[in-house]
DNA sequence: GGTCGGCATGAAAGCGGTTGCCTATGCATG
DNA sequence: CATGCATAGGCAACCGCTTTCATGCCGACC
């Protein structure tokens, strides 16, 4: 049924080794009868079992990335940043979505070191020492949390950027609408945020952490209006959202009245009824940085101990924010 | 380093030929014996290397999964009900972006081949002639179009149920912002229309194909205005966010002046400034579906030939829909 | 001219499993 | 007590490929 090496041998009139090497090692073998092997393996249709060439190398040519959620638009983009340069390296990419659980992750991680040469994790639920403790057997690079080798964006800097854009439009009471207590990216960005704010004569105000959803930036709407400032920034786009809808319901204009400036740039800030400016993440470049780290570690050209690549990180300036009101109401 | 199935043999006292049945045929080994290879495998951290056994077997427990764009929200929830079935069934999946580049499939589709057991095309991008001369050996399921093994949604009738809610409103003169030319989900909506149209009464105004992006949209609103019509059904949500976003320009009120209604409900269709009524695909339910009919055909319990599945859809109303205008301006 | 070195190739082992075949054991039966 | 028959489990082959080692051949050198 399968064309095997065999039938290549047969074809060409050489020995298996002869056409393994031909193929895997060209300068191995002599010039002519390479190109009668390669004729050959193109005549038969010959397309190499990676699972027969895995089992003696060690090395299977494909590599696992573990998502929180795949219809998140944010990870969606890091995947297919990630699988495109696979691609390239010609590796072949498995894909596990743990649905937010983080009990699921070192499951599925063990689940499919057997079959990878590497994995990659996007943003672990999974808190650092359980990590650790599972022995995959196979090099692991994150993405969004500063470990072992990772790939992260430069939340900090994302973060005095966003709040140099607003001290320049003249607000001076700035919002802070986290997320997570426990996302490393919200820690970031809040330490971002404080180191910034006295530099730049900002007076920031944490207003809490809510769920990296639509309702939670519902629910932190009131809030922030309460709160009298005529600025936030939010831990995410999706969460703007929620809060400039919430907006919309108290009648608060944005930016007439309160300015808001998110963090991803997902696909629909930029097709928002007020588009949303916002610091964008570079997904697609995460996703292809982490596997380029992981290919390079692979191939040995880099050691895995404390290697921490950063990303820059911009700002992009929409619609949904303004000058800040001079006249105080409220 | 990694440890073997003679490892466990070697611990539990056994051969590797028992190790081994008592992990794949649990009734063809003593009882007590089991327990003791079972016992053994747990503890010396045993798990089986599927690439050896898939040589043997000739199956990978892998499936592949092409879809056109990862970072388009419909694929990315196809691709995560397809992967969650799939994991249900311990298979792992390989997951290819074709970015949208219809000469990739082909290729994807021969490299992955050979590492998996069946395939999943999702809204394929080539001809069905060509996707049928690519010789893969291994069983596809196809979403999307309706050819040999497929599942697909019921587009007739979601059409049938958005014009019955817009005639219901009063409107009796309905657009169709078209999606492109090739798409056989396009063909399959305008002749869901076109059959219902006269049933309920209502004239239906084809406006023409447009790319399925935000841009083609904007470009179809000043047509959809001109043609006076009172109603639009687009053949997606994110191409009805550009419709709406230059009816916005244009000073057109939706669903004031003219109602809208999309096709997929993707996320942000529910989040926007007027939340979107649109026809809902059953995204999750077509990987999940897919997913399992292609299983089922891997265990041979289904017949490959001719085997068309079909998920329901319906309508989901927000409020871009209202009563038709009743004094005619313009 | 004989020996040596290097190159091209073939033979065979083995990667980690599965499975057909065969043997040893235990039990029931005549 | 001898025989027959299940049943459990061991042996060995094999899946498709890589790689070590051995071999044959050639040219070159002393």
């Amino acid at each position: 049924m399968a064309v095997t090496i065999r039938d290549v041998a047969l074809t060409a009139g050489v020995s298996p080794s002869t056409v393994s090497r031909a193929l895997s090692a060209p300068d191995r073998v002599n010039a002519a009868t390479r190109e009668r092997v390669l004729a050959a393996a193109q005549r038969v249709g010959y397309r190499p079992n990676r699972a027969a060439r895995g089992l003696i190398t060690g090395r299977t040519g494909n590599v696992g990335l573990i998502v929180p959620d795949l219809a998140n638009p944010y990870f969606a983009s890091v995947v297919k940043g990630a699988q495109a340069r696979a691609r390239e390296s010609d590796y072949a990419v498995f894909v596990a979505d743990t649905d937010e659980e983080a009990g699921v992750e070192p499951d599925l991680m063990l689940a499919l070191s057997k079959q990878v040469d590497g994995l990659l994790l996007c943003s672990p639920r999974t808190s650092t020492e359980e990590l650790a403790a599972v022995d995959t057997g196979t090099p692991i690079v994150v993405m969004n949390r500063r470990v072992s080798p990772c790939v992260v964006a430069d939340n900090g800097d994302g973060m005095r950027q966003a709040l140099a854009h607003l001290a320049a439009l003249g607000h001076r009471a700035v919002g802070y609408v986290g997320g997570p207590r426990t996302s490393s990216s919200n820690a970031e960005r809040l330490a971002g945020l404080e180191t910034a704010a006295p530099d730049l004569g900002v007076e920031l105000r944490p207003m809490g952490n809510f769920p990296p959803l639509f309702e939670g930036g519902v629910a932190a709407a009131d809030i922030v209006i309460a709160s009298g400032v005529t600025a936030a920034i939010v831990h995410n786009d999706i969460v703007a959202f929620g809060l400039m809808s919430r907006f919309v319901a108290r009648g608060v204009a944005v930016p007439g009245d309160v300015s808001v400036v998110g963090c991803d740039d997902i696909a629909m800030s930029a097709m928002a009824h007020t588009p949303l400016t916002t610091v964008a993440m570079p997904k697609n470049e995460l996703g292809r940085a982490a596997m380029v780290l992981l290919i390079e570690i692979l191939n040995g050209s880099v050691q895995p101990h404390s290697v921490v690549r950063e990303l820059p990180v911009r700002l992009i300036v929409r619609e949904s924010t303004a000058p800040a009101r001079t006249e105080e109401r409220r």
